[in-house]
DNA sequence: GATCGATATACATACGTATTCAAGCGCCAT
DNA sequence: ATGGCGCTTGAATACGTATGTATATCGATC
């Protein structure tokens, strides 16, 4: 059952009748070991399914080739309420560090708790990033330790003026705009936005930014009535619907920046007996899978999570590296289908 | 920026007056070890900060003290579709692992794809740990391979007569007699199936299992055309329920192996005007944060994320220390809101 | 034909920790 | 007094790899 011994390079070395270094370079494409030599180590290699120690080549080459994954759960007292969007992350992540030779490790956190981020010291990773929900304001301080411990991490989010720290995040502004002047196209003047706003949340906030400044466009004044609180949860967007059908002000279209919440005011006012998009016309944020099914099919702003995944990975490693990246602002898409 | 140098266990030696073996002794809590001189020890690793070399430490040990896991994604062409229980089970293994000192690998990958489990070869971890979609028929080949090779894992599903390796999972049978139970005892007779009856889902198979016994034990008969295969996806609920109006044959509930299922069929019904509960109860199963915010909220049986990551956990550290633990058949509870 | 340079390989070593073994010390029993 | 025992601690070493340095081989150059 317990195989004999683990073989190590020196095995490998003893089958391929050459040294241990020499197993070393030839297996690391180190371009001093000739072809003969080279095949003659990779078919020794390969016979006894050699693989390289991972404590072994970490500890000499002082770096682990993996990277740590904060998760910050979800704001609410609902630990299980999770928006799908990170678990699509999450894949797109894994995928992209695999792609790049890197493991990846998972860690999920409280955001106001004490972090725990030793994983450079300890040298379990070699760099982190932090994805998830959270208060920018809670955040800042332990992100400036960071930056100060000399840290390497990327964070998703929205870049802004004063940031601490390398970001990847969408082009929130650009999609606020999108979704904006997608409505006032379609002959919306009274839209509602359903949405956090305040300055713990820049993501958010780029997303109002971006839809004011469509309406601004169009001339639209805009009625503050209009604007309704939303955590990105399905029934926090009901709420907020509810909310607003009760505040008795006309409007003829809501803007909701998360999917879910989308999917909550649709849900109240489809109980209210009102037709969407003949009375309202809706648009969501992220482009859930859930987005495509519902009924009708929710007009949303969409985030490739592929693309994300990548470009954190990228960055962080060039942050690793020592490189230092730009943050990174990716596109964004307004998906029409028919809820507008 | 970049620190001096990161402290090692000679430092602290150094700055405690004692040997670096005495350092790694009163770390590891080893009693051979003074009070005083751990005290001394522990002071001069507090105040230089050390941590353990996790390469190090891997090396000498021969071990990682992490676990991988093995993520297999959705069956169906859409990968953003993923049951949100995993997104649970996933922060309730992350919890355990940091609890019991582990650190918790993920990759996502393809169930009939070439498995990457080098893991324990590599010592990038100690054990494995397999969850998600999965037909145990694609799976079994690769899994006997684990055990030829000494792979310490332990597997998220159901566990039946010949299986392979150790499994945790819930009771699915006796989830599905409950689901069953609640129905007939509501005066249900003509209960719709919604689910997967095939031989690679085993968990699928159980909960059908048990579904049956409540039926039988009420005398009642079951016609054939009341079960429908499904997807645990929303859509695949929805088409489901459109199938079984279509067959047009009397039924009076419906049991769906999934939450997510059991949505997608209460929205069918309510589009072609059924009243539920009134003319059609429901009873799903997962017990997902939907199923409480669903209108009306789901009936549905219930499965404890955390403690199903508790379990999975300890029972594979129990492997992996080499003790033979038996496989974990975990509580499910009827949780009873208002479809029923 | 001696020297040089290039090429390919071997030798020696360091990474930081945990553990085995030996040794120092004080104390008690003989 | 002396041998022995328990309690702490130090010295030596091994884990498996990657890399700096030295060496051997060979062909080319004058």
């Amino acid at each position: 059952m317990s195989s004999p011994r683990r073989p190590t390079s020196f095995d490998i070395a003893a089958l391929a009748g050459v040294s241990q270094p020499t197993v070393s370079r030839a297996l690391s494409g180190n371009p001093s070991v000739s072809p003969e030599t080279r095949a003659r180590v990779l078919a020794a290699a390969k016979e006894l399914r050699y693989i390289v120690d991972k404590n072994a080549s970490g500890l000499r080459r002082q770096q682990s080739r993996t990277i740590a994954l904060l998760f910050f759960e979800d704001p609410t007292p609902d630990d299980t309420l999770i928006n799908p969007f990170y678990l699509s992350m999450l894949g797109a992540l894994t995928r992209a560090c695999a792609g790049r030779g890197y493991d990846l490790l998972i860690s999920f956190q409280q955001l106001s708790g004490d972090w725990h981020v030793d994983y450079e010291d300890s040298r379990k990773a070699d760099g982190i990033m932090l994805l998830g929900y959270g208060d920018y304001v809670t955040a800042r301080p332990r992100l400036e330790q960071l930056v100060l411990q000399g840290t390497h991490f990327v964070r998703w989010g929205a870049a802004h003026a004063d940031q601490v720290g390398t970001t990847v995040g969408s082009d929130n502004e650009r999609g606020g705009y999108l979704a904006g002047k997608h409505l006032v196209e379609r002959g919306r003047r009274a839209i509602a936005f359903l949405g956090t706003v305040d300055a713990g949340s820049p993501e958010f906030v780029a997303r109002w930014t971006g839809f004011r400044r469509a309406l601004d466009e169009a001339d639209i004044v805009h009625d503050p009535r209009l604007v309704v609180d939303a955590l990105p949860t399905e029934e926090s967007g009901r709420q907020a619907a509810l909310q607003l059908l009760d505040r008795d002000i006309e409007f003829d279209a809501i803007f909701a920046t998360s999917d879910l919440a989308a999917l909550g005011a649709m849900r109240a006012l489809h109980d209210a007996r009102i037709d969407v998009p003949g009375d309202v016309s809706i648009v969501g944020f992220d482009d859930l899978a859930a987005a495509r099914l519902s009924e009708p099919p929710l007009t949303t702003i969409s985030q490739d999570a592929r693309q994300a995944g990548e470009a954190l990975v990228t960055t962080l490693i060039a942050k690793i590296e020592e490189r230092e990246p730009d943050s990174v602002l990716l596109p964004v898409r307004l998906v029409v289908r028919q809820t507008s």
